[in-house]
RNA sequence: GGGGUUAUAGCUCAGUCUGGUUAGAGCGCUACGUUGACAUCGUAGAGGUCACUGGUUCGAGCCCAGUUAACCCCA
């Protein structure tokens, strides 16, 4: 060990200080090129994108868990000798950063007209900088070990050439196309929205019952309407046509109230017969239900309100007014003219923008949409072959109903941030041009009156093709054919159709090849009372801010465990304690293990293994072997608790203590191989552990003995190597049991912690030989000044308190001390509950049908049961007896 | 209306895929304790009809069906 690990040890503080360490290694590493996908540049590749976090602000809790999943996968894969490619990037987020920054000149008073489109792009520019810079500091205060220098963003040169390419080609093939459809418009956000960026809301409203007269003047039908102010653009009334109620109705004219238009009575299955009066009123402008009835059966489309949310001219002489305040005046019309029949309380549903909450309007205009039904079929067939695998499984059902079920995808935008729309519309001619370069005259007429479309494009079309954007397509670059398809997508549950599900169209369509094998979802982070996260509730929590506080190993650790795959977890402050405990737990065997270290050198003298070594090993061996298998199935709460166990548990709590005795009193051999077997178990833990707490790790893993420059790349243990020491382990649970049990009486018997007792054991030749072998672990941690092994059918020595463990009569002599009351009750408890027991055990051997049926294996495990807790219950009742006797 | 998730100790959660251990952890609780890494600690302990009902099985916290409750997604 060098001078500079001695001094180290000895100088490290009692309590571990995340602060001290993480930035130092994290610039370490980075300068180094540690995480360059130029690393291990013979092994497999392993490859994950990751989900580019939206230039809109800093990052919250999910990225945080989002990017440390992705970093152990990383990290581990690396450590596994894999070529590894995490590739950093962040999203322009179209809507949802222009209205942040409308929002910032709104300060200062200004709209974005008042800048203009070119200045107010300016300003969004400097927005993405400002917070792509804070972006990034904070991957890299979590650790993450993304290779910076293939870092991209959605709307960079590179992403951009290929957002051009993919829509002229989907253009070309007819799978964009532009009409006048019913979409849905934000009023507040001043721009179409997809269907599925609106969000369904339940909202106490009420239902008016509203009469439509007959134009021949012989009565009224019924209708019941939640929007009464759409009314003025209705063109028909629906009922089903089996319903027996309107049979001889369909086909008459029925004069639409206020507009006095005669509108007909039509049939259409769509018309659910039990809700309200089974009589629909038709708006074809204002309800995507009513815009396709219109289409069947050739209604006119009628826009009363317009993108302002105002009335429009078409409304009379609403026209001009407020939406809420013309359904109020339209109302009270409606009860003048005697043709309101009644007001009813409902709960509905009303569509509201995923972004601001602004309640949707269904409006008709002319957008550009993508055909849905030929992208989305091999996308299916892709996840239902197996050819894409979700993790959690069920997730791919969710997958699938969404695409069965698929609409197409309205793609432009009335913003002014993102993607501009590659299409110019010839003044002259009329003639529609979609090239990827800007073209110079209409390829028809050859007129120069050219006008780009003024749109962009949804946000999630460039995100579509993020897996094969970011390294270079449409070039057929290196990292392309390296890493394409990338290996695991990991993303949270929430955006499987907003971004998932179009990657696979996309990957399949474009690089006739899945984008990922494996889409590995994960939870929502909830606040301590299980609510989701938010702005308007003012419960989210700024990763940074833990950071600072607990430092992000801790952080790390606390976001992946006891947590299941696809499960939403709760984030709760003790959960970080708990993590900054094992932490400290970590530092502090690190430092007594260090400080014992200072003559050490390895590979100096050949090991003389003990029991407890082989244990230790067999332990070692079997944790590792768990937390690969573990990490191979993305079960890294499993991998941790393994983790968290065998350290905590194990290592600290047992073989730390079993190896004072020879550190401190053995011979030179004996210290010797105890300093050998805490430095390499300590190097293996911290190398398994590298991935979920990168920082300290490295920090511990540089102090002791090592080969290589950083744990980062040093080999993850896989328990392989390892024998097995199966029958080692158990006699070390043996003994391990009897110092539990010695505990127990000490501790019930009220003995002073530093008062030493003798131990008496009765035991077969091969128990007494394990055990005298071992005479120190028992006189060590059992607080023992003797310890004697007595062949079984030996006197029993009087005041004593005993204990009975596998088989070995166990006595602890408390001349003067034995309260005899108070042993005998806590004998006749443990014979209760040794009796349930006993009695199942019976029950289970008693039975016919079990000797029969069940493997022998088991059966004869049950038998070894009742045998040693009879036994057991044998001993403690002789106890009783010779108390009471 | 369709689909999904969850229900296990006072609290927060593992374990259920692949049925067989006296059902585990952290926090909290009780008692004792500063034994040459750690009080962000140690030792010992208390605490559970595994939501309910039925079924399958030699055997169910785990598999199947249904019920109830909470949450989520889709329409």
């Amino acid at each position: 060990m060098s001078e500079q690990s001695k001094k180290a040890a000895s100088e490290l503080s009692t309590v571990y200080q995340p602060q001290d360490v993480e930035h130092k290694w994290y610039a370490t590493w980075e300068e180094n090129k540690y995480f360059s996908s130029e690393r291990n540049a013979d092994g497999k590749p392993f490859a994950i994108v990751m989900p580019p976090p939206n230039v809109t602000g800093q990052l919250h809790m999910g990225h945080a868990l989002d990017s440390t999943i992705q970093d152990i996968l990383t990290r581990y894969r690396r450590m596994q000798g894999r070529r590894t490619l995490w590739l950093p990037g962040t999203d322009h987020a179209g809507i949802a950063t222009q209205a942040k920054v409308e929002e910032d000149i709104a300060k200062e008073g200004l709209n974005k007209y008042d800048l203009g489109r070119e200045k107010f792009l300016e300003k969004v520019w400097e927005w993405k900088e400002h917070y792509h810079a804070r972006i990034s500091a904070q991957q890299r205060k979590l650790g993450s070990s993304c290779d910076w220098d293939k870092e991209r963003f959605t709307f960079d040169e590179g992403c951009s050439q290929a957002v051009q390419e993919v829509f002229v080609r989907l253009y070309q093939k007819g799978l964009i196309y532009r009409g006048s459809y019913i979409v849905n418009w934000c009023s507040k956000c001043q721009t179409t929205i997809s269907d599925i960026e609106v969000e369904h809301e339940t909202h106490m409203g009420h239902l008016w019952h509203l009469r439509y007269p007959f134009a021949d003047g012989s009565g009224f039908v019924t209708v019941a309407t939640t929007r009464p102010e759409t009314l003025l653009g209705d063109t028909a009334v629906a009922v089903h046509p089996k319903d027996k109620r309107y049979q001889d109705v369909i086909g008459k004219m029925l004069v639409l109230p206020v507009m006095n238009r005669q509108i007909p009575v039509i049939a259409d299955e769509y018309v659910d017969m039990s809700f309200g009066t089974g009589a629909v009123k038709i708006t074809p402008a204002h309800d995507p239900n009513d815009f396709e009835i219109g289409l069947r059966h050739h209604l006119e489309q009628i826009t009363v309100i317009g993108k302002d949310g105002k009335m429009t001219d078409l409304a009379g002489k609403y026209a001009g007014m407020d939406a809420l305040e013309c359904r109020e005046k339209l109302v009270e019309e409606f009860k003048e003219l005697g043709l309101l029949v009644g007001i009813e309380d409902l709960e509905h549903s009303v569509g509201e923008c995923y972004r601001c909450g602004t309640v949707v309007e269904p409006l008709i205009s002319p957008q550009w949409f993508v055909k849905m039904k030929p992208l989305a079929e091999p996308a299916m067939a892709a996840v239902k072959t197996g050819d894409i695998r979700f993790v959690p499984e069920r997730f791919a059902k969710v997958y699938l109903s969404w695409l069965e079920n698929i609409h197409d995808w309205c793609i432009s935008r009335q913003l002014w941030w993102g993607h501009r729309i590659p299409v110019w519309y010839c003044q002259d001619c009329g003639e529609v041009v979609c090239v990827k370069e800007d073209p110079q005259d209409c390829p028809k007429c050859h007129g120069k009156n050219l006008v780009q479309d003024p749109d962009v494009l949804d946000t999630w079309f460039s995100s579509a093709l993020w897996p094969f954007s970011t390294m270079g397509w449409p070039e057929e670059t290196e990292t392309l054919k390296t890493f394409y398809p990338t290996s695991v997508l990991v993303t949270g549950r929430d955006i499987i159709f907003f971004w998932v599900a179009r990657m696979i169209f996309a990957g399949l369509e474009f690089m006739d090849e899945r984008p990922f094998d494996e889409v590995f979802i994960h939870g929502l982070v909830l606040d301590a009372k299980g609510r989701k996260m938010s702005k308007s509730l003012g419960n989210g929590i700024d990763p940074l801010d833990i950071i600072d506080q607990y430092g992000a190993d801790t952080l790390r650790f606390m976001l992946v465990t006891g947590n299941t795959p696809g499960n939403d977890f709760r984030f709760q402050e003790d959960r970080l304690e708990a993590a900054r405990n094992f932490a400290n737990k970590i530092w502090n065997a690190s430092r007594f293990t260090l400080m014992n270290l200072t003559d050490y050198e390895p590979g100096k003298q050949p090991l003389e293994l003990t029991l407890a070594d082989k244990w230790l090993l067999a332990r070692l061996r079997r944790t590792a072997l768990a937390v690969n298998e573990a990490l191979e199935n993305y079960e890294l709460g499993e991998a941790s608790r393994n983790l968290y166990d065998f350290i905590w548990d194990e290592f600290c709590d047992w073989y730390v203590e079993l190896a004072k005795e020879r550190l401190y009193r053995g011979s030179s051999s004996e210290k010797y191989t105890a300093q050998a077997l805490l430095a390499d178990t300590l190097r293996q833990i911290l190398e398994m552990l590298h991935p979920f707490m990168p920082f300290l790790t490295e920090e511990i893993w540089q102090h002791l003995p090592h080969e290589g420059e950083t744990i980062m790349l040093a080999h993850y243990p896989t328990g392989k190597e390892i024998d097995a020491y199966t029958r080692e382990e158990e006699e070390m649970l043996l003994l391990m049991d009897i110092i539990r049990a010695v505990r127990n009486i000490r501790a019930e018997m009220n003995v002073a912690p530093g008062k030493k007792a003798d131990i008496i054991l009765f035991a077969d030749d091969k128990t007494a030989s394990i055990v005298e072998a071992n005479q120190t672990y028992l006189t060590a941690l059992g607080h023992a000044s003797s310890v004697v092994c007595e062949p079984k059918d030996s006197p029993i020595p009087a005041q004593a308190a005993s204990a009975h463990v596998r088989g070995v009569d166990i006595f602890v002599p408390l001349k003067g001390l034995i309260d005899i009351d108070k042993e005998v009750a806590r004998l006749q408890k443990e014979i209760d509950q040794l009796q349930n027991e006993l009695k199942r055990l019976e029950g289970k051997l008693s039975n016919a049908a079990f000797l029969d049926k069940a493997p022998a294996q088991v059966v004869e495990k049950e038998r070894a049961k009742q045998e040693e807790y009879e036994l057991k219950k044998q001993a403690l009742k002789q106890r009783i007896d010779f108390f009471r006797g």
